[in-house]
DNA sequence: GCTAGACTAGACAGGTCGGTCTAATCAGGC
DNA sequence: GCCTGATTAGACCGACCTGTCTAGTCTAGC
């Protein structure tokens, strides 16, 4: 009973942990939680979803969930974390390959694409779980967070294209962003990230030629 | 014991019902209970709310729930529709003002903005259902159908505006409605709509230039 | 007055929820 | 060997869930 007992959500050994230094064998339950976490919540919502399923599918005991994270709360607000870097990262990434701000834009909805023609694409997981969750909680700390980070990103780089009010563009953006998860989820539909793309740079070109009349 | 309780969330009498056909006093257990699921199921989340806080709020016998509605289910798809036909007729409404279909695809936007300033808005009714509940469901279904709607009427508008692909721009404008629905609830920012009907402007003007270069 | 149907209150069933706790097992350092 | 700390399985708690059922009350039409 070494491999503690079965499905094992682990796909390969993660990158830090306080137990798990670098190739080996076994994750630390606290990985294989956030695995299952990550699975389930994202699948069938972090309300519907309770700890005894988590905990199965992480082959873990209840005890090791309530020592590691405390509250099932707490474990939702990792949860959300993880996905936080990992969406931020993907697309730190993707835009590494353009030079121009333009691109690099444009290039965000790029990975929305990526995502949404993902096999299980459910929609973006911070509207999702914010919906299910009370407001104040830390499911709407996460979400804040996030959102905080891309939009930030989106200004920045709408700053560097010459953009004048490159905080207020990147509003617009965001709304297509948004609106391309919502629309991916409920119409089933991935397609719409080209649309959201087109749309961006219809709104870039149109706001890079009000920039450059009015200087 | 006539007035049965207490809150009784009747605003006012109803337009139509079975068994209260105009002014009158007590509204149906049918009206009652529709009303109470309104509030309650869109302040706190159709899962969250229990079936004996609706009765509770509705002022309603748990039977009464049951002959008329047959399930939690149904009572959530009559409140979803419920929500559908007045948004609809909220939007109809406002755009009659209007002559050119320009200005009646901006008013779609200027009744976000009046529903994102109401007191207690919390998102659209129909994401936030399909966020919690299961696909292939009541909520789903109800989602679509709003949807369609919505989305025949933008381009329909749009066909008459002189816009070339009017089915493929409606679904841009779509995303600024689902991103408005969005910002407006997970940023506490009701001003997002004046933004989305800013960048729908100026979609629309793009693609009617486009369209007009290539007649 | 009488009857039919809508409505009432509330117990009840069977299940799941988040969370606590006990007791046993395991691995590694001394 | 022995101890320590992490981990295990699973019983248990009180609360809540949807849905059913019994039994009694109110009201409108005849």
């Amino acid at each position: 009973m070494v491999a503690t007992k079965k499905d094992a959500v682990n796909d390969a050994a993660n990158t830090a942990g306080p137990a798990n230094t670098a190739s080996s064998a076994k994750p630390s339950a606290r990985e294989r939680l956030l695995a299952a976490a990550d699975e389930l919540f994202y699948r069938e919502g972090v309300h519907t979803v309770g700890i005894d399923r988590v905990i199965e599918h992480a082959g873990v005991a209840k005890a090791s969930l309530y020592n590691t994270f405390g509250s099932k709360e707490a474990l939702i607000r990792a949860y959300l974390d993880k996905r936080h870097t990992s969406v931020l990262d993907r697309i730190a990434v993707h835009l590494e390959r353009y030079d121009s701000p333009r691109e690099k834009l444009l290039g965000i909805f790029e990975v929305q694409s990526a995502m949404f023609s993902a096999p299980r694409y459910r929609g973006c997981a911070f509207i999702a779980a914010t919906a299910e969750s009370e407001s104040g909680g830390q499911a709407e700390a996460a979400s804040d967070a996030f959102r905080a980070e891309l939009r930030a990103l989106m200004a920045d780089l709408a700053a560097q294209a010459g953009i004048a009010d490159a905080q207020g563009f990147a509003r617009k953006l965001h709304l297509l962003y948004d609106g391309g998860s919502v629309s991916a989820r409920m119409d089933r539909d991935p397609s719409i990230a080209i649309v959201a793309r087109e749309a961006a740079a219809t709104l870039i070109d149109a706001a890079l030629a009000a920039s450059a009349a009015a200087a």
